[in-house]
RNA sequence: GGAGAGAUGGCCGAGUGGUCGAAGGCGCACGCCUGGAAAGUGUGUAAGCUCCAAAAGGGCUUCAUGGGUUCGAAUCCCAUUCUCUCCGCCA
């Protein structure tokens, strides 16, 4: 959520900014000044309308004990009229409040100067990329058909237990999975990261925190009976850890990983993009979170590029780092890295982490703040998490980048996380 | 799931209708003391919104949350959530 503050100190500086992202800005921007208006103009008369209330309340405790009784009520008929008048205000200054938080919401968050234009996955723009793209042997199949080959994931008894996108792993596919998340656990906390096993289901204020409520809501799987929330990746209960905490400036940066299964409806997507482990309801991530000071926070960001970029190539990966457009960006992100890896059996480049800087749109739905040393006055924090990373497109690209005629091979710094060096 | 007790500031804890944004302690910050530190001692120490050009200073709200009673609520009533104890069940 954008602060009001941004918005009405500069308010065309926002509604261009908002049009990278495609998000015409105008309408509602001048919706949300009036509405502040009139919220500041309520709570006035209001406040007038309390004190006053308050003022003859305390002249009456006097009066009474006083003795003074026939002017303690006869003060107190004087009462009523107020009493009637700031209930009808109250009411008026809680609808605007409500109003102006629901158009607040509907606010993307600003694109970073450097994020460029455009509409689509056609305009991002690369950064840079690394490692090679193989050469595969004759025959050489997509990831779909190799799980199959080895037994190793099984799709169709996943639709048996629960449905389409819950595949079960075996064997070795199930112990490729757990190398996978300790290998980049073990990264991730020689990195810094404090190791975090949160809740996998969360409340509604948390959900609202990061983002994902209100609007995204159908993207979550839902817990109705006692309304909680499936989380959809692990950003959403790591970063809700700070919610509502006044940090001191020298606690930054925090640093927390997690891994967790994630959930996800993915209402909506169909077709080709969605074979084998492309797109599943469920799968496995590892997530990196920082929380900074805002002057540090797209220093971090870099870090946190390069940290990922490091885990592809200790797994020997094809990759390629791209700078999101502002019409390909999150809702909540004010710039974001895309990570795909080249999977050479289907001849695609899969996405298999999202890095972003948030700056202070989740912090200051989740009031995150911090005081900088000897300041009286609290500052909204930045968060950021990225992907360290994402597991079943990084399964894919393993799978069909490494098959042999002989096997599948498994890169060399997973062979000791595995315990064996094919899959055959 | 049943029965009971409770929820107060960063933490502990007092407070059963007005003088309470809240005693006292701990913690923290600054000062004094000290060669330096500890101890001791003094002062200060919540957040949000709002008025004011800003500072200073005011106003409003907040004692789990939401409602109610009252001129006035941390304090009384109702609902919800959560915590603890006992019983039951159980990885």
């Amino acid at each position: 959520m954008l602060t009001l503050k941004v918005i009405r100190e500069s308010k065309d500086e926002v509604i261009k900014r908002l049009a990278v992202k495609n998000f015409d800005g105008k309408e509602i921007i001048e919706k949300v000044i009036a509405l502040d208006d009139q919220r500041k103009a309520i709570q006035i008369e209001l406040d007038n309308n309390l004190a006053e209330q308050n003022s003859i309340a305390k002249q009456i405790g006097k009066l009474f004990s006083e003795g003074k009784t026939d002017e303690a009520n006869s003060a107190k008929q004087r009462t009523s009229e107020l009493k009637e008048l700031s209930k009808v205000l109250s009411q008026k200054f809680t609808d605007a409040e409500k109003e102006l938080n629901k158009a607040l919401v509907k606010i993307p968050n600003l694109p970073h100067t450097s994020v460029p234009l455009g509409h689509g996955a056609n305009d991002n723009v690369e950064v840079r990329s690394g490692g090679s793209i193989p050469k595969l042997h004759e025959g050489a199949q997509p990831h779909w058909e190799l799980t199959k080959k080895y037994d190793i994931i099984d799709f169709e008894l996943g639709v048996k237990l629960t449905g389409a996108g819950f595949p079960v792993y075996k064997g070795k596919g199930a112990k490729l999975q757990r190398a996978l998340i300790n290998f980049f656990l073990d990264e991730n906390t020689s990195a810094g990261y404090q190791e975090i096993q949160p809740p996998l289901m969360v409340n509604e204020d948390s959900g609202y925190g990061t983002g994902q409520l209100p609007d995204k809501d159908s993207q979550m799987y839902h817990v109705g009976l006692d309304n909680f929330y499936l989380i959809p990746t692990a950003e959403v209960p790591v970063t809700n850890i700070y919610r509502d905490v006044v940090l001191n400036a020298s606690q930054f940066p925090i640093k927390m990983t997690a891994y967790t299964p994630c959930f996800r409806r993915e209402a909506g997507s169909y077709g080709k993009d969605v074979r084998g482990l492309n797109r599943l309801h469920q799968f496995d991530k590892v997530e990196i979170v920082q929380i900074q000071h805002p002057d540090k926070s797209y220093e971090t960001l870099e870090e946190m590029v390069s940290h990922v970029e490091n885990l592809l190539k200790k797994l020997e990966l094809p990759y390629r780092i791209l700078r999101l457009c502002g019409g390909d960006m999150s809702f909540t992100s004010a710039l974001t890295y895309d990570f795909e890896v080249y999977s050479a059996g289907q001849e695609k480049w899969l996405e298999v982490s999202s890095t972003s800087n948030f700056e202070s749109f989740q912090a200051n739905r989740m009031m995150l703040r911090f005081k900088e040393e000897g300041d009286k006055k609290t500052q909204i924090a930045h968060t950021l998490n990225g992907s360290a990373l994402a597991l079943p497109r990084i399964v894919a690209s393993i799978l069909e980048n490494n098959q042999t005629p002989e096997g599948i091979r498994i890169p060399k710094v997973l062979q000791k996380f595995c315990g064996f060096e094919m899959i055959d």
